[in-house]
This record gives C-alpha cells, structure tokens and sequence, in this order.
DNA sequence: AGCCTTGCTGAAAGCGCTTTCATAGTAGCG
DNA sequence: CGCTACTATGAAAGCGCTTTCAGCAAGGCT
C-alpha cells in the first residue's frame, strides 16, 4: 500500500506557494506568473501529485463527468455510440460515468438517480419515452441533459429521423415492386425509436396503398435470434411476405439467416432489409440493404453538445443527422 | 433550474434530528431507532433529497465508482464484458466509469491517471503489458486492481488461457489435417493476449512437426477489414495455406468474406477458424468455427472480484475461466 | 511625484458529507 | 437500588480542494 496521498498543501508547502496558487497552478495556469507556475509544477510533479476529484468536485461543484445511460452496452450501436463520446469527453478531460436499464424505465430512474448523486456535470439518455418521474428527477437537477436517437422538444437532442429510416426501408421495397412487406421489430415498449421506424414504414405502405396488418408485424427482443425467430413466424404465414424489415440490422441478419437454413434465397425468394448500417452488414452475405444511421456521429455529436452546455454556450436544441439508404444485395426487385 | 438543492442538513432539520443522525440513516440504518430512521425516510424522501457524492467520497474516502479501461468500447467483446461488469456492480449500487486507450499504452497511462484521480475504488484493466509508469501508478495508489484476458502474476486477475486458445485452434486444423496454416493476428505492439494466441497455435504447430513461418502470418488491425485484408495476403502467396486461424472472431468472418469474393468455397476450399466465440459468429455463413471466451464471465467476474477486494475481503489472486473449441462448418478435412 | 491600474499571490471560508467522541437515556445485573 | 453496559443521538472536526476577498508590487498616468 502506498503512504498517505500526496495533497495540494504537500505541494504548496514543497514549492514554498500558498494552497491557492497550487490550485490555481492545475485551474488557471494563466493567472500564475510563469516563475511561480514553473515551480509548482515542478514539485508536483516530483511529488508525484494527483489531484482529489471528489475535493475538487465538492469545491469546484463540477465533476469533469459526464453520465450515459442506454439500453445496454452490449449492442454495436450503443457501444459505438458511447466509444465516440468517451473519446471526444477525453480530450476535453472529462471521463463518461456508464449505466445501463436493460429495457426497463424503472431502472432507468434509478440510474439517473445513481448518477445524478454522482454529480454528473451532464448526462446523455437514449430516447424521448421515459418515466415522468426520471424527467422530474432531470428537470429538477437542471444539468445539461441530451437525448439522442429520439427527441421530445423539451431537452436538448441529437436525433435522427426514425420515421424517415423505417419510411426509406419501405419505399425502397415499395420501389422494387413488393406488395406484401413484412416487419421485425424491438419491442415497442419503452422504445421510441422503434416505434418510429415502424410508423414510418406503415405511413409509407400507407401512401403507396399498402397495408401492414398486425400480421405482418412482429416484435422481438433486439438480437440476432429475435431476428430469426421474428423471420420465421413471418414466413410461416399463409400468404408470406416478399420483403422484410427489420427495425434494426440485426434483424435484417437473422432473416438472412432463417431463410438460408430454410433453403430460400436472399435475395430470390425474400427481400430483406435493414436498418443501423452496422459494419457487418456490409460483411454479411449476401451484403445487406440497410438504412445508415450515423452512430459515432451520434456519440460525438452528444458529447460535444453535452461540453458546451457545461461551458454554458448556446447549442441547437436538436440536432437531426441524416439518415441514407445503402442498397447492396440482399434486396431486389419482387419475383412476378 | 431548479432550486439550490436540497442538501443533508436540511432533511435533519426538517426531522428534527441532526445532521449525523441523517447521514446515518444513509449509510447504516440499523444504527437508528426504527422511529428516528422512519422519521428521517420520511423528510429525505419529501424533499426529494439526493446525497452529494462528492461530499459522500470526499468525507468518506469511497466513491462507490470502480473504474475500467478497455482498448476500446466499439467491440463486441470489450462491449459484452463491460455490460456484464456494470451489470453486477449496479447490484451492489457501484458505477461504472470508463475509458478507452485504443492501443497505446500512453493513453492507457492518462487513462488510469485520469480515473485514479477521479478516485475511483477499484480499477479493472485489460491485459498485463503496460508502460512501466502506470504500474508504478497503480501501484502507489494501492487500490484494488483487477487485470482481465491476461494476468501478470503480480495484480488479481480474471483470465483466460489465451495461448491454449491459439493451441485449440491450430490442433482442431493439424487434427483435419491440415498442414499448411496461417494466422490473422492483431497488431502485436501492446496486445498480449494476440501474442499469447498466436504463441499457442505456434506452438502446437511446432510440436505436431510444423512450421509457422513469418510469411504465414499477418498482422492486422482487429477489424473486420483487417480480416478481409489479412486473408486476402495469406491467399495472394505462392503456396496459400489450406487453412487460416482468426486471432479474433472478426478476422475470421473477414476471411469468410474474402473467400467468398474470391470464389473460393469455405470450408472446401479453406478452412477457417477464429478465436471469441462472437454470437455473430453462430450466424455468419458458413458458421464459424471458433474457440469461444467467456466474455460476460470475464466481466462479472472482474466486477465481482473488485466488489470484494474493496469489501476487504479475500480473493483468487487469479481466476482462469475456460476456453473451447465450438466446431462448426467453417472447417473441414484438407483436402487430399 | 502621487495616484490608479494591473498582475500576482495569500488568507480563510466553505463545499456537503462522514465519523470519531462524548453524552444521555435505558436496561441488565448482583 | 447502585453500577455497568449498551443503545441511540448529537457536537464538532475535518475530508482536500476552490474561490472570493484582500493586499502588495510594479508600472503607467497626469
């Protein structure tokens, strides 16, 4: 074990400073004269200081932490997500405090709660559908909060347009002359950004005259295997689809694998299409059709806006980035 | 924004009782008299009091925080075992802070500076290579640390036999037959576990009377277009190999996917085997034969072995979970 | 030359909580 | 019954840092 922690009176006392000019030596170099600077660090340094962030946290009032609090984080597009705000936190010193709820709004109070006792100078939430009492427990803290995938007008967001996503998948199956297109989607409880995709999709079957019967909707839990259960119940139909949806890559990935250990193939028997634009999508054979959700940019985006709000300047109460349909092989035009 | 927050001192004078009386019914309630400690829920909740962490650390000397470094989030595994580990200390009402290095060893330095001086309680790590300088810091904080993948034989560890991973692999090829084999690595620089990995299959390779000659060996960095690239190397050679091992599952999807490009028919053609046990890699076509880590193990485990070292209590010095080899289609008998 | 800036540093008061230490009841015991 | 031994609470001293608020030099100005 070591000796007791080394402590900014240690420094000062070794730099022969006062304790304020040590603290404001790591704060507010600027105010040092250089000499002075010079020499506190380098008793710092010698001493091998390391500043106490729940002292400064107390005394400062700000942690140089900013909470996450998503679905899981074992899932590609949240772990890229929150890779990219780690990294762009990083460089501006802050480190990301990580919770998860697991599909459960309940959980979700009590990570912000966890956090927010944390003292969190920040906090980035996945979606706009929470519990009101998690909103009042936000609203009452009156930090910086920035929702992402989905916003609710209310905090700041960083968004993309779900319904766009779901509308691009359909209309791109639509296109290719499919009539019956069937869906696979998260459970749409606590998740907006599912909800979404699949009302735009059904608005765009709508518009083209189209109808998404209950039938042809199926929800799953957000894995692989969901995916190819949610397959293979749409496929056991009377009248099957041609195409499918899947509310996220994943999905889409599971149906191409349903319908090859079915003997169809993708994409002779069966559209299918995506939507994330994960890395493996592109991998995946035949390579899937998706619609491209710029994930890190989500992450970076919400860091970003998150540290400006900390430093008190003014921001886009909602940022929309775009989504885009990639088309590759796993869709094309319907048979007849 | 909301009202100055309510803060300890309020709640007691709200009960009547004192500061002391309050912070105890936080931390150890069985002190309290049922009444007072009914008395006091009762303001606390009212008020909606939230505890000061910085306060609580500082005063206590706990942040309840343990921190975890990983090469990076955006990973399957890393992503698995992080979720696994906040999962467990989220029961325990620990949190999680996180930071990425993405394989340089002085990031992984700033990284654990960063924390330590976040003062978090417990610190999980991947891997037992490391600038000398953060061992040293490591070391002087004297906090509990755990190493995951790989131990060192100093720091508590949760591991696995990465070499014998390596080793499976490269028996389950010789025993095919196989004879002429190489390997996708990940960049070797600060990775101990792929050195570990790649050893192994050298190794068994040695003793099965085969060679493993540089140019048989790639090194890449762990994506899966460093997969593809990698593959696309090997097979480019004069005499390609008959089979290929993946130093993480993500070459071995790349290599499926190069060899489909090519024409060439896994495994008839190739034989592939990877090292991870990715879900994806159930799912991939054909499936992938693998040797499957107990990733979210690996991650409960370091969180529960962190738990307990902060709790004072004893603990394994080193945990080694098992690997194994999952056959599934990617591989098959040399031909001829 | 006197006065006002401007620049740098120090003194000291907390930040909100935990935790000895001390005290006052309360019960148990011979 | 008087004494010990708890049990339940309060008083107060910090935890290690930041941050006004002052103060003192050293220039710049008229």
């Amino acid at each position: 074990m070591s000796a007791t922690r080394v402590k900014l009176s240690d420094v000062a006392r070794d730099a022969g400073v006062s304790p304020a000019t040590v603290s404001r030596a790591i704060a507010q170099p600027d105010l040092l004269s250089p000499k002075t600077l010079a020499k506190v660090r380098a008793s710092a340094q010698r001493l091998g200081y390391l500043p106490d962030g729940a002292a400064r946290a107390l005394a400062s009032g700000r942690s140089m932490t900013i909470g996450a609090i998503v679905p899981t984080l074992d899932s590609a597009i949240f772990a890229r997500a929150l890779q990219a705000m780690q990294a762009r936190l990083a460089q501006s010193g802050y480190l990301l405090l990580v919770a998860s709820h697991e599909g459960s709004p309940a959980a979700e109070t009590q990570a912000v709660r966890a956090l927010l006792g944390r003292g969190v100078d920040g906090l980035m939430l996945v979606g706009a559908e929470r519990a009101t009492e998690t909103t009042a427990l936000l609203e009452a803290a009156g930090l910086p909060v920035v929702l992402t995938w989905c916003g609710d007008g209310r905090f700041t967001a960083v968004t993309i347009d779900n319904a766009r996503a779901g509308r691009l998948a359909a209309e791109h199956l639509i296109g290719l002359g499919h009539r019956r297109i069937g869906m696979i989607a998260g459970h749409l409880q606590f998740n907006d950004r599912q909800r979404a995709r699949l009302a735009g999709a059904r608005r765009a079957l709508a518009e083209a005259g189209l109808d998404l019967p209950d039938s042809l909707v199926v929800e799953q839990a957000l894995t692989l295997a969901g995916g190819r259960a949610g397959c293979a119940m749409l496929l056991e139909l009377d009248t099957p689809p041609t195409a499918l949806i899947g509310g996220i890559d994943l999905f889409a990935i599971g149906c191409l694998e349903e319908a090859h250990a079915r003997g169809m193939i993708v994409p002779d028997d069966l559209s299918v299409v995506g939507i994330d634009g994960l890395d493996m999508s592109a991998h995946v054979s035949p390579g899937l059709t998706t619609v491209h959700v710029p994930t890190g940019r989500i992450g970076n985006l919400a860091a970003q806006t998150l540290l400006a709000m900390v430093a008190r300047q003014p921001v886009e109460p909602e940022t929309l980035l775009p989504v885009e349909l990639v088309v590759r092989r796993s869709s094309q035009a319907a048979a007849g």
